[in-house]
DNA sequence: CATCCGTCTGTAAACGTTTACCGCGTGGAG
DNA sequence: CTCCACGCGGTAAACGTTTACAGACGGATG
């Protein structure tokens, strides 16, 4: 791992400046003789440019960060998903930032946006305070924001719709007949919670249905959770027809409970999820799922980056998302409705030891 | 976005040398009214210090890259999943990389190490190709491979041992009573595929079983595939107790036969998948699997890679994650033996619009 | 009082590029 | 034959740090 060669080493083995060689590397203009003695004196050595003094040069890293709370949750990965390949075909790097759902990580990450080792930024913040709308008022470089930032930061924006999301849900439900609809929600005090409560409430108001708070469970986002709190609400309320879960975790819980209570889904009981995320296909019945596009919107979120990085200033944009119902089985019947994970390699796809 | 202060600026309005001012960032030996005067003007500025300079002199970039095919794939997703916070509690940034499945991005990943933009790389190469082998040897930064890399390539090396997995699936459906036990494999000229292949077969071997031909299936290693393949193996031998699945998809495929034909999981067929992805225990029933660690193995590449950027030369070493079996109710009964996904946060957890 | 030592600080070079500027040589026009 | 224009290429500065080196200063010591 001795020292490489730089251009100098070029220069001197070319017999030619450093400024020959950088701007034949950079193809600018020059006689052939001379790019050909450059070629041939940089094929010999291996040179590869140093990215480091490029980037100190030129002011630019061609490298993007994206910032979200867990790298193992499927919709921040869902987002990944769609921004790499985008940043990639743009020639952008992606350096991943995983904030733990600390808060004071995330202003840790708008912070360093100072240190120039990346060109722009997109970021899923947990919540937004008044320290996140400070940093992103001085940020140095270009930010999107998956998520809502009020009215007048100057970062492009890129939503979800989650009040439309339970209202598709509930339409759906209400269109194969269904009148006692429960909500299974998560906790109050995060923003998903809210919006999906909320939103049920109206949603019901719109068809007519009586919004009855003993059909309203609180629990956490997580599977068991889901499971208790369906427990619960069948003992209380054994003429429910439809369940809606604020995720397809909790789905999954109540899945386990209707089964072990022998109660047949969908006849009995519909099912709705929420995420769309790959477990909603695997899980039998397969689950009905509110996506909220996280795809969609990481999509969004690269693009717009890429936007300002190319383009330069312009007004800060907001794009919502529409959501989408991903029918399947614990709504429509018992039809299998095809894998997710079909790309083309092992689920595995690694070498293998022994 | 003006250009923000540097240690210029600091030095000028402190009233004293860049040196000065470098050395109280650095924490270097300096008198208190000195820092003092310093640390205010630092403070007054907003002042950040740019990382790419400060790369460029030391040669330090303090990032770390990770190449794999397809960030979607949850093994790889795994690895990430812990490679991400080692890195991060050592002041690392990770940069992702997904090369889609092409080992020419692969080989590009190697050679833009030359770029030294990261200080360290950790690959999943899909194969190693003589292109890898001497990119390996000419490697301008430390490289661990996770995968099987000859003895005498001069990088760090985590395996996984998916001969031993498949022996302890085989060994626990023997232990169950099971003689018959088809194997659905993936297509034999893929790594993976030809190690559990074999490792399938020796296995049957020492259990004193006979191996069968009809018993063995080939597909891709989609959820289709895999049910393609769990119909066509039932028509030919009606009395097969149990299948071993060459990865989880393919196990959720046989399920949905196995269910669609009437059979019971685990009473007349017991399934076992592999990988142990969370599509495992959301499955129902859910399903038994095996583990290749591949959490493990990103651990252990991460703490490998640590070693030789913080403690310099050593021998190359090779680790060797050995296998586990997560046993649930598609051989085991029905019990339901709890989710995955439960670290803290709603599995949507994004702000939201409207 | 001269000397020495130690502490602190400033000057300048270096990391590897890109690029503004200038000078040289060639060829064509007058 | 002279002059000019123009195409190339070289010199040097700049990007923002870190750090080797040496100088300045103050106090202690002989």
């Amino acid at each position: 791992m001795a020292d490489g060669p730089t251009i100098n080493t070029i220069a001197e083995r070319a017999g030619v400046s450093i400024a020959s060689v950088s701007r034949v590397l950079n193809g600018l203009p020059t006689r052939q003789e001379t790019v050909r003695k450059v070629m041939a004196a940089a094929d010999e050595l291996g040179y590869v440019r140093n990215a480091v003094a490029r980037s100190l040069k030129s002011r630019r890293t061609h490298q993007v960060a994206f910032a979200m709370a867990d790298v193992g949750n499927p919709a921040y990965l869902a987002m990944l998903r769609e921004i790499q390949p985008v940043l990639k075909a743009a020639g952008y790097r992606l350096v991943l930032h995983s904030t733990d759902a600390v808060v004071e990580d995330e202003i840790a990450v708008l912070h360093s946006l100072g240190e120039r080792y990346v060109d722009g930024l997109i970021m899923v913040p947990l919540r937004v305070t008044d320290a996140h709308l400070q940093m992103l008022a001085a940020a140095r470089a270009p930010v999107v924001i998956i998520g809502s930032v009020p009215e007048g930061t100057p970062v492009d924006n890129v939503r979800a719709d989650s009040r439309t999301g339970v209202r598709l849900a509930l339409d759906h439900l209400h269109a194969l007949g269904r009148r006692r609809i429960a909500l299974v929600n998560g906790p109050l005090d995060t923003v998903p919670g809210a919006a999906r409560g909320a939103a049920y409430r109206e949603a019901l108001g719109d068809l007519g249905l009586p919004y009855d708070e003993d059909l309203v469970r609180i629990g956490d986002f997580y599977r068991a959770d889901g499971a208790r709190a369906v427990a619960g609400l069948l003992a209380a309320r054994p003429d429910i027809d439809a369940l809606m879960c604020a995720n397809d975790l909790i789905a999954l819980g109540a899945l386990d409970v209707l089964r072990a209570l022998g109660r047949r889904v969908p006849q009995d009981v519909a099912v709705v999820g929420m995420d769309d995320t790959d477990l909603a296909a695997a899980s039998w019945p397969s689950l009905t799922s509110v996506s909220l596009g996280s795809a969609e919107r990481g999509k969004a979120a690269a693009e717009l980056l890429l936007e300002r990085l190319q383009g330069g200033e312009r007004e800060p944009r907001l794009v919502t998302v529409p959501p989408r119902l991903a029918v399947r089985a614990s709504t429509a019947g018992p039809a299998y409705a095809g894998g997710k994970y079909a790309d083309g390699k092992d689920a595995d796809g690694q070498e293998d030891g022994a």
